[in-house]
DNA sequence: GGTCAGACTGCATAGGTATGCAACCGGAAT
DNA sequence: ATTCCGGTTGCATACCTATGCAGTCTGACC
């Protein structure tokens, strides 16, 4: 209702001048002991806190980060998303958030938006960035690191977990339980995510002298990779073993093993997810998965999108960040060595 | 890299004032169909648009919505999230999201930060805020919406579902079901959410000549809620019946008497939740459940907010959303009428 | 006491846009 | 032809803060 206050404002009461209430909420200015109390003082009473988009037109950094994300049912983006803002706010950024489909049109609508708002940086997760779109951010001197999914082409820093080392993991670790028939129902095989995850799986396989078995893509989503395994486990030779492309899916996947075929897991067929969301612990589901770091990578991304916006020209970089298996009761264990 | 591009830039390149350019970018304003068209023309050339913080500082109204959330964990709030976000997207306006536990100091903090970057309205959602800070909130005109939480005290627009009619509704089905003794592991019992659903159920129990069998407070928190599931079941007579403040806690009573305690649900006790979250419905729990229809929450709240947006002294609303009890298999069912 | 360095402080302006006001234009009505 | 009016346009200013520059003041040192 009543007018907003203003360092004018603060600067009358206090009697001094503008430039003095501004300086004393300017870390690293020079002012006076007693000068810095008196406006502290009067800002106190008033209420006055310094204005962050007038701010910003002047120094020309918002504070704000864009973040682009494509799903939240997923629970690990969720979870990202929550250790993301933590991480900025204790930095004092904050994320703005968009919403987007894997269509091109709506990525570039957004990222439009999204420059709008003179974001000093932008964050996509699990989103596929045009080459064309990534130029004009890099012309506009808007840092971008995508997490969890690289990008065709230069140009932008990406955080993501060993993707196709952690395939390879999971291949060995089924290789060596003595699976025959590794079939694979992978993550959307338009990401680089599902994709690596492919690849070192199949590299892991035939390191051991096997071959992937069956290979469905699951596109990230339960229903897709429910059918998956009914038609995998329809194959006249069925596996004995799958390795599903995320931990989302994979859950999907035991169920309808289970509740719909009849099938135990893993007497009747291993099953081996990625990520390691905090359900896959559940007991339910006791899944064996790879961890993907979330908390490291986290850490990464927010140094990364720091370091590009304190320093435009430094080097853009590519991160992979190693997780382990945690081998659970989902997947048929090695046997013992004798 | 090169310089931001300016209305002024545009001015120049069309041969026409700023002002011209302005109003071209301001729907509602008078301007020739010629005018529009060259300075149209110079823009797209030139890659320019708005920046909206400099027209927030004009126009008093950043199109950003401030929202502090509490859990992310539980996938109904990151649901609500996704939702909130793409509905705001449609009308204009952006999330600008805030972590924040439920201790005092903590909220403080974030609603200053919040009001640092002049938000036209905040969303809470899972947080209790203390009169006194919705108060200033008031006095600085910023419109306040509470999501599922409802908070002590006049001020605040407040939707939620009723929980009331919702605790009353699973009293009255499990009592249909013949259950004799019904136990509660409640939500945290220092939030609207979780005392109303406690009280409805408490009422419907005593509606069917029952009352409840024993209460621990679950705090909406999965290691606190599996406690109390133990600690129910080894009561001299344990309860035939749980009604569990939320789904995110049900799920984890569900795992720990059947994994832990080796308890078959429902045959041996009933559960119920709360939410409807999408997991619920998973074969894995085929947990009953009264849904909270996030949707239609979601469309409220919504729509709450830009009305106190646009109309400061429009009157501030308590919105009960009803939701219907969703019968799985969790729960015994009452005996058909013979 | 005079000089000088250094620490503060105020003045004036910039940053990008929206908007009230006055000026302008064309056309219709008289 | 004159008047008047509605529709457009440009000018100037405001929004709120940060910062370069120049001026002031303090204290120390010779």
């Amino acid at each position: 209702m009543n007018r907003k206050i203003t360092s004018m404002d603060v600067a009358a009461k206090a009697g001094v001048s503008q430039s003095a209430v501004s300086r004393v909420f300017t870390p690293g200015s020079s002012v006076s002991e007693k000068m810095a109390r008196k406006v502290r003082d009067a800002a106190e009473e008033l209420g006055y806190r310094p204005n962050v988009l007038a701010r910003s037109l002047i120094t020309g950094s918002s504070r704000i980060i864009g973040l682009v994300v494509a799903y939240l049912d997923n629970p690990f983006y969720a979870d990202a998303l929550q250790k993301l803002s933590e991480a900025l706010d204790q930095e004092g950024y904050h994320l703005l958030v968009f919403m987007a489909g894997n269509t091109q049109g709506d990525v570039d609508h957004v990222i439009e938006s999204l420059m709008d708002y003179q974001v000093d940086g932008i964050i996509t997760a699990s989103i596929n960035l045009s080459g064309e779109l990534a130029e004009r951010c890099a012309r506009a001197g808007i840092p971008v690191v995508c997490f969890n999914r690289s990008v065709i082409g230069e140009g932008l820093s990406a955080i993501s977990s060993a993707n196709r080392a952690g395939g390879a993991k999971i291949a060995a670790f089924l290789a060596a339980g003595g699976h025959q028939r590794c079939a694979h129902i992978s993550g959307w095989q338009g990401s680089s995510t599902g994709r690596e995850r492919a690849e070192g799986f199949a590299e892991g396989l035939s390191e051991a002298g096997l071959e992937v078995h069956a290979q469905i893509d699951g596109m990230f989503d339960r229903d897709t990779a429910m059918n998956a395994a009914q038609t995998l486990m329809q194959m006249s030779e069925p596996p004995d073993a799958i390795f599903v492309g995320n931990d989302h899916m994979a859950m999907a996947v035991m169920d309808h093993l289970r509740f719909v075929m009849g099938l135990s897991v893993p007497n009747a067929v291993s099953v081996v997810g990625y990520d390691d969301v905090p359900m896959a612990a559940w007991p339910s589901y006791d899944l064996t998965t790879l961890r993907q770091p979330a908390r490291r990578m986290v850490d990464a991304t927010v140094q990364e999108i720091l370091t590009r916006i304190t320093t435009p020209d430094a080097p853009v970089r590519r991160i992979e960040i190693d997780g382990p298996l945690l081998v659970r009761g989902s997947a048929r264990l090695p046997k013992e060595a004798p």
